[in-house]
DNA sequence: CGTCTACTTGACCACTATCAACGCTGGTGG
DNA sequence: CCACCAGCGTTGATAGTGGTCAAGTAGACG
């Protein structure tokens, strides 16, 4: 159903010697940690990786109060990162896609400050803090490389905010279909054609509105020609309209 | 006006060692990046530390777009942190207070994605960032120190995006004096007793609502008892109710 | 095939944005 | 010293967006 994991099917476990992948042959380095290090740091790097057989759709990837102990690069699949709130009730901070690093947010606190569970079969890379704390003090490229990532994390994060402030719901929706694709497009996969992972009530969730309207603003834009929605599979059919929606520049054209 | 700044009047200008206030006599090193740092780790902090004079209200401390160079830690006085969104509208994605860290978002970028004014008269300990990631190579309680700052920031996001994703104007602003209450009391002021350095038009545009709405909660608190507010003085009467309000949860009892 | 959940659509109403008017305060210049 | 002005803050009236409730459909899964 999904697109087919790169898992062989061998079960492989923890040590990154029993497994096929390596960070020097996976094609998410380019966008992943050893985006900036070496050959010979990747390799360094490689060998702190514990690499776990295949989560499945709705297992946790780690859970909000248990100790902080790793960060997680997703290699394949998604998940969404969420906090309990004190009346119960769940809260989406956001999805995420192959490639992207998440715990950060436990950075500074002894247990996971959210949880993270797959919305699909997912595999991802577990970065024991620890031993990558260590390893930073031998490579600069890497901490340098960790920060980064948390600045992006950080930047997002406030770009969010500012989405959800002030923006009506056609441009939260637009600026959200709009944003997954371009995330897709970063990883090699189409910007205008895709399939949602989540639901529509996460997504109603993580935008902060009502299920019943992420409904009818997708009725609408497909009513008005700016996707073709069938379920979780998404056609954009007019990305510059999207764009205009979700408050972007009017003067740039649409970036995708 | 507002409390005397420890400022000396003396023209001191970059170079520490022309001004009084070094990192191990500062009255925030408990809050600030010494938190963790040894004597002697401390002291070599403090010398890249480059002490500017006050800046006054309205001032920048950095501009959206400037090149990336150093990070700031709050000394007295607060600023406002601000995007400018595309269609030139101002988003203010956070107030800081003294000891905080601001900058923290430039990390991975070459250039600040965000502006900070100063909302009073500020004093600001700037850490040029290349000097701070030298000093990282030396220091892993520093690195830590960043990284948890980091953290905190994007808890503190998070937090806020849970809130905006889904509050009422009367939670929002509950919240939002609810938690400036707390700040104020982790710097040894009074939780319940404060004034508000930033204008009804700056809370309303940072919690995503009209100036007008945010006017009427305020009487509307007034009114019910929970809150004194008189112009920018903010006196909190029932802050249980104001926790209640929050939505935060019932069974625990307002931690102010 | 039945059940459960996700999703859609419609009707209604509450909350809050918007528009408008006005008082207040602080700063400026005559 | 006072008049004036600009921006902030408050209050009232009105309208629109989106939440809630309700019902029904479609799709997933055993």
């Amino acid at each position: 159903m999904e697109k087919t994991l790169p898992h062989t099917g061998v079960p492989s476990n923890q040590c990154a010697s029993t497994n096929k992948t390596h960070c020097a042959s996976c094609s998410l380095n380019t966008l992943c940690l050893p985006l900036s290090l070496s050959k010979n740091d990747t390799e360094l790097l490689d060998r702190i990786v514990k690499r776990s057989r295949p989560i499945h759709k709705g297992d946790y990837v780690f859970k909000q109060g248990e100790p902080f102990r790793s960060l997680f690069a997703i290699r394949t699949g998604s998940v969404k990162n969420f906090t309990i709130r004190s009346d119960g009730e769940e809260q989406i901070t956001g999805f995420h896609l192959a490639s992207e690093l998440i715990g950060l947010s436990g950075f500074n606190d002894v247990e996971y400050p959210e949880s993270a569970v797959a919305l699909e079969t997912t595999t991802v890379c577990e970065l024991p803090i620890d031993q990558l704390d260590h390893l930073s003090d031998s490579m600069p490229n890497l901490r340098k490389q960790v920060l980064s990532s948390m600045g992006q994390e950080i930047r997002h994060d406030q770009q969010l905010l500012l989405m959800l402030s002030k923006k009506t719901a056609d441009e939260r929706i637009a600026f959200f279909i709009l944003n997954l694709g371009r995330r897709f497009q970063r990883r090699g996969y189409s910007a205008k054609s895709f399939r949602l992972s989540m639901s529509r009530i996460d997504i109603a969730n993580h935008l902060g509105m009502a299920v019943e309207t992420v409904s009818r603003v997708f009725t609408r834009f497909q009513k008005a020609g700016y996707v073709q929605a069938e379920g979780k599979e998404i056609v954009i059919c007019d990305p510059d309209a999207l764009s205009r929606m979700s408050g972007e520049s009017q003067d740039t054209p649409c970036t995708i």
